[in-house]
RNA sequence: GCCCGGGUAGCUCAGUCGGUAGAGCAGGGGAUUGAAAAUCCCCGUGUCGGUGGUUCGAUUCCGCCCCCGGGCA
C-alpha cells in the first residue's frame, strides 16, 4: 500500500500574509502553488486583488491566476475541476501541491465535491432577478416553497442568491435541488491526498490595521486607474462577480459618482474588514486546521513579512509535514 | 462681550408634550453546494456636555458654567 501524496493548504483571511508565506515555503520545499482565490482568477485585476507581482510569480509560479476575463464568471465547481487537474499534474512531476488562498468555499468544494447540479444559466438568472425587483425575494421564496419545500425551509425569505439558485436548478432539471443534493457522489479529497491545513493567525485589531494600510497602498499604486480602465471598456457592470469584488465595487461606485473619494476609501476598508470577518468564520470551525503562531510558543509577530517570522512559520510547517 | 443654533452609541443624527432613549453607518457573532472578495441572518446601557434648582421623578423645564458652529460688535 503506497502512501498518499501530501497536499498543503495555506488558508487565511485577506492581508494575513499568506502569499509571502507560500513563497517562502516554496523556496524550501519542492512544491508548486495553486491559488485558491475567486478574485485572482481575473486578468487585469492586479492591484486591488493584491495579486503577486511579476517578479514573485517568476520565482514562485501560481496556478489558477489570470484564467478569466472580468466579463466572465468562474465558480466553485470549476475551481474543483481545475484544482484537481493541477494537483494531479504537480504530483506527477514529483512535487507537492501547495494550495494558497482565502476563498474558503473553494477549499470546501475541493475537500468534499459537489452534488451533480447544472451550471448557472445567465438567462434564467436575469429573468429571476427582474421578477425579484418587481415582486421582492420573499415572493420568490414562496414560489420555491411550492416546488422544493425542503430547500425553501433552509433559506431565509431574503436570501436572494440562494433562492435564485434553487429556482434555477428546478427550472433546469424539473427536480428539487434538495433532492439532487441528497444524492451524494464524488469522492473526498482525503481519499487521494494527505491534506495538511495551516492558517497564519493574526489578531483582529492588527488585521484591521494592515487592511487599512494596504488599501491606501493600493490607491498609491494606482487602483483607481486600474478600475477606470475596466470601467472604460463599456461591457462590464457592477452585476458581475469581478466588479463586485472588494475594492473594485467601491471604486466603481465612485466613478459612477455615487459617492466621493473619501467615502470610497472608508467603504473600501470596511468591506475588506467584513471580508476578513467572514473568512475567519470559516476558519474557526475548519476541522484539523493548524494555526501558525499560536503553538509552539511563538509570540505572533505583527509583522509576518519579516524574514524571521516567515522562517519560523515555514519551520513549523516543514516540521509537521515530516512528523505526519 | 452680546444674540442665535448645537453638544444624545466609535461616527452622523432622531427622539422623549417630564416616567432614564433608537436609526443609519462602523464594529461583533453566525450561515455558507456552480456569483463566495458573493449573498443572507442575528447583536444597540449610552455619566443623553457639567452643575444647581423645580418636581414623587429631569436627558427633557429653569438658572449658571464649559465646548463647537454662525451672526452682531
Amino acid at each position: 500500500m503506497e502512501a498518499l501524496p501530501s497536499a498543503i493548504f495555506l488558508m487565511g483571511p485577506t492581508a494575513s500574509g499568506k502569499t509571502d508565506l507560500a513563497v517562502a515555503l516554496a523556496e524550501r520545499l519542492p512544491c508548486e502553488i495553486i491559488s485558491v482565490d475567486s478574485a485572482l482568477v481575473y486578468r487585469g485585476m492586479d492591484i486591488g486583488t493584491a495579486k503577486p507581482d511579476a517578479a514573485t510569480l517568476a520565482k514562485a509560479p501560481h496556478r489558477l491566476i489570470d484564467i478569466r476575463d472580468p466579463a466572465e464568471a468562474y465558480s466553485a465547481a470549476e475551481f474543483r475541476r481545475d484544482a484537481l487537474a493541477a494537483m494531479a499534474d504537480i504530483v506527477a512531476a514529483g512535487k507537492t501541491p501547495l494550495l494558497v488562498g482565502g476563498t474558503m468555499l473553494y477549499f470546501k468544494a475541493l475537500m468534499e465535491s459537489f452534488a451533480d447540479l447544472p451550471a448557472a444559466d445567465p438567462a434564467i438568472r436575469a429573468r429571476l432577478e427582474a421578477e425579484a425587483a418587481e415582486l421582492g425575494w420573499p415572493a420568490l421564496h414562496a414560489r420555491l416553497a411550492a416546488m422544493d419545500p425542503v430547500a425553501a425551509a433552509r433559506l431565509h425569505p431574503n436570501h436572494s442568491q440562494r433562492i435564485q439558485r434553487a429556482l434555477e436548478v428546478f427550472e433546469l432539471t424539473g427536480q428539487p435541488m434538495s433532492v439532487l443534493q441528497a444524492k451524494t457522489g464524488g469522492e473526498l479529497l482525503s481519499d487521494r491526498y494527505r491534506v495538511h491545513a495551516f492558517a497564519p493567525e493574526v489578531p483582529r485589531p492588527e488585521l484591521h490595521r494592515r487592511i487599512e494600510v494596504r488599501f491606501h497602498a493600493m490607491l498609491d499604486a494606482g487602483l483607481v486607474d486600474e478600475v477606470r480602465a475596466l470601467h472604460a471598456r463599456g461591457d462590464l457592470h457592477p452585476g458581475l462577480p469581478s466588479i463586485r469584488s472588494v475594492g473594485y465595487r467601491q471604486v466603481w461606485a465612485m466613478l459612477d459618482a455615487e459617492y466621493d473619494y473619501n467615502t470610497m476609501i472608508q467603504k473600501g476598508i470596511s468591506a475588506t474588514n467584513s471580508l476578513a470577518k467572514r473568512q475567519m468564520t470559516w476558519l474557526r470551525r475548519w476541522e484539523g486546521l493548524y494555526w501558525l503562531g499560536t503553538d509552539p510558543p511563538n509570540p505572533v509577530s505583527p509583522d509576518t513579512r519579516s524574514g524571521e517570522a516567515l522562517r519560523r512559520w515555514t519551520d513549523v510547517i516543514l516540521g509537521r509535514l515530516e512528523s505526519a
